[in-house]
DNA sequence: AACAACTTGCAAATGACTTGCAAAACCATG
DNA sequence: CATGGTTTTGCAAGTCATTTGCAAGTTGTT
């Protein structure tokens, strides 16, 4: 989510990145400028169709490789569903995610730990980092407590929460 | 890659885990322990039908699922290339990779940063941290310099190196 | 050896994502 | 604000890695 009333509306982040305004692209940057969650291509759509009733899927696959190309929305990975794509309005602060097993919640947390990782990679190996895919995955506490469960079933979207680590 | 002598073999594994044995987990086992590289289904089966042709395609992906569940395997994630899994055998040190966006080199390394993340992460959450996927993606050394060609284009496997992070 | 439970090979099916194409929309430019 | 070259869109038909149903073949146990 990413509702600051400062950013600048999804037409101009849209121009400022040289890409045409087009009512897809508009409303896909403000999906997820709204959504509480990570969203793929299909939750997008589902969404995006309730406004604009004519919008195709592979627009909606189109236009989030061309806004992800354009820096204007982030690919995440989550759990053992890496074969699905989400995306998040690019923005905000550096943050990694952690996703439960069971219950499917994600937590985003805060670290320079990370960062210094990426520092140091750079600065030993010679290398340019262009992108970081950091996930972590495990129970979340209330699911570790009611260990006995069998195992997840419903990994719908949910709520993110976020955590500074100290 | 991983020849260390002492290790058990690959039945005894198995046995270990409390999975049958059969011949062509016996070999995906022996095959991801000397491949050099990180392989996927595809690969695998390739390699395995040398020397059992009888094998199907569709065994290699239970199996290999099979062995992960009994972590006897592990699953990689590279690159942009998040579309297809990649194995390894589970084993050794813990260790993070960085791939070459251009010619798709796989750099390994280790630092004890990701780790003091995960304990960080479960002390101060109170979860439990099953898998992490860490990958970093950019240009190595030589492309970063090299940078005016286009892209990457064959991301075929590579031979990996192992580097410490001091 | 005899069987119940698990595995395999084969062929067909999934499901997420992509592509070809003609019609429609965008955005300088005049 | 009409014009037109370029980009996008909707639709339908692909791809392609991975999965699944099933009958036949193995495994490990009694």
């Amino acid at each position: 989510m990413n509702l600051n009333p400062s950013m600048p509306t999804p037409e101009e982040r849209l121009r400022a990145a040289g890409q045409r305004v087009t009512a897809p692209r508009v409303l896909l940057i403000r999906l997820l400028d709204e959504a509480e969650e990570h969203l793929d291509a299909e939750e997008l759509y589902r969404r995006a169709r309730r406004e604009l009733p004519s919008i195709n899927l592979s627009t909606v696959y189109r236009n989030l490789a061309v806004l992800k190309e354009a820096g204007l929305v982030e690919q995440r990975y989550f759990a053992r569903d890496h074969s699905r794509e989400y995306f998040e309005s690019a923005v905000q602060e550096e943050h990694y995610h952690f996703t439960c097993l069971s219950c499917g919640k994600v937590v985003e947390f805060e670290t320079p730990l990370i960062a210094k990782v990426r520092v140091d990679l750079e600065a030993q190996l010679g290398v340019d980092i262009r992108h970081a895919c950091i996930c972590f995955e495990g129970l979340c506490a209330e699911c570790a407590a009611a260990e006995k469960r069998t195992d997840a079933d419903g990994v719908a979207p949910q709520k993110s929460v976020r955590i500074q680590l100290s």
